[in-house]
DNA sequence: ATTCCAACCAATGTCCACATTGGTTGGAAT
DNA sequence: ATTCCAACCAATGTGGACATTGGTTGGAAT
């Protein structure tokens, strides 16, 4: 977080905006600098000066081969996601994850069709019978995803896919290694059929605890397992 | 949500995931059909026809031109995020940021340094005294973004900006157009104020509640505006 | 000394031909 | 009839040549 506070707007930064403000701007992105520098009549170094401090306000932002373009640098995603999994600790997923996954039940159990709750029934009815690790985390990723299409909200959906994308090996690894104990698999098989039971019964503030204690049983397994592992 | 609940796994099938899990696989990605077929001994209708199998039941995904991989089909951003900004209503939106904003500003009350909140007051100051929609837009940003920070939490950070990143045209004008009168900003910048407050008396439940109450004026002011605009 | 201009640099986008890959078809072998 | 094989198809990846663009430099003009 760069805490640049500045105390007034460069003339040329004001001219920049007062003349983008005008014509329309395609995609966010401003005209090149040689292009932009005769359509208003100064020279590229001026203009220049311009941009920079504008960039320094945040406004903007510019990168060679690219272009200028309005708004936040947008983070590079080849290297920035594989930086940002190491940084990310198992606790920091898991508060993400209590924030909003007993929200997604509750709004479940008050959105959720009869044939959806059948399907959610179905996958934890799997899930139990599953014999091996994979096998279980295959149903158990279904009856999870089933889940959240059930809140009718797609951007839910999709910060959903988000977050289980940033699971690190480790934290996934870790939880594994818990699940390959059967008795362990039957514990959250329970706590999965909990959930089902208060939505089939559309109790929402139930089903909402209901996922809480399995996120309370996942962080128990997660945060006991770097001693032993 | 496909609801492909098979029986039993083919023969073939259980042959590929034998013979794969041996050998290292790199990036999730299977050896090309041709490839596999000559290795495993039998022909490639044959290995297709377990290939489909295991493809049906999720285990892996396939396309033209790219190869086989393990895992669950990731999602087209191009096509996927533009239908996807369609689908989200503003409802959609709210409940999103409901869920997880207050909980930030919690986390934020417990472990902010004292320079992020002197920054963050900072930014309050700023975004009052905004002459123009923009500026204020500007401001308010930093404020949001600073506050995320504060959380110390790397995943929330990532999150936060996608949501922020999925807000429509529609969202966003119709929240610009309230922001346009000044009376409407101040309503915004004593909320802003209320959350500093407790943030600096290290108050989480108190910081958590502000922020609810800020989340609840902007969500009154995006649902009346669909009838006036 | 400062400003302006043109050229140059390195990073990126764009376009193209070519190799790779999953999907499909038709005939040969059994 | 079924299985096998080879070729072909369309979509995608790959790599190189070339244009574009922000960043930089050095001399000319003032």
């Amino acid at each position: 977080m760069s805490s640049i506070i500045l105390q007034r707007r460069h003339p040329m930064a004001t001219k920049i905006v007062e003349f983008l403000s005008e014509g329309e701007i395609k995609n966010n992105r401003l005209p090149p600098e040689r292009e932009l520098a005769r359509s208003l009549g100064v020279t590229r170094a001026g203009l220049r000066a311009g941009l920079e401090h504008l960039e320094a306000e945040g406004v903007l932002w510019r990168h060679v081969g690219k272009g200028t373009f309005f708004g936040r640098r947008p983070e590079e995603i080849s290297a920035g996601l594989l930086d940002l999994r190491k940084k990310i600790s198992p606790q920091n997923l898991l508060e993400v994850r209590m924030m909003f996954e007993p929200q997604i039940v509750a709004l479940a159990a008050m959105r959720a069709s009869g044939a959806e709750l059948e399907e959610l029934e179905a996958y934890a009815a799997r899930a139990r019978t599953a014999e091996t690790v994979t096998e279980y985390e295959n149903w158990d990723d279904k009856f999870h995803r089933c889940l959240v299409a059930m809140s009718k909200n797609a951007l839910l959906e999709k910060v959903v896919d988000f977050v289980d994308g940033m699971r690190n090996a480790q934290v996934w690894g870790t939880l594994k290694a818990h699940c390959a104990s059967p008795a362990r698999r039957a514990v959250y098989c329970d706590q999965h059929d909990s959930i089902v039971k208060a939505l089939m019964a559309r109790q929402p503030a139930e089903a909402k605890r209901a996922m809480e204690v399995h996120l309370e049983e996942i962080q128990r397994d997660l945060l006991r397992a770097p001693d032993a592992g």
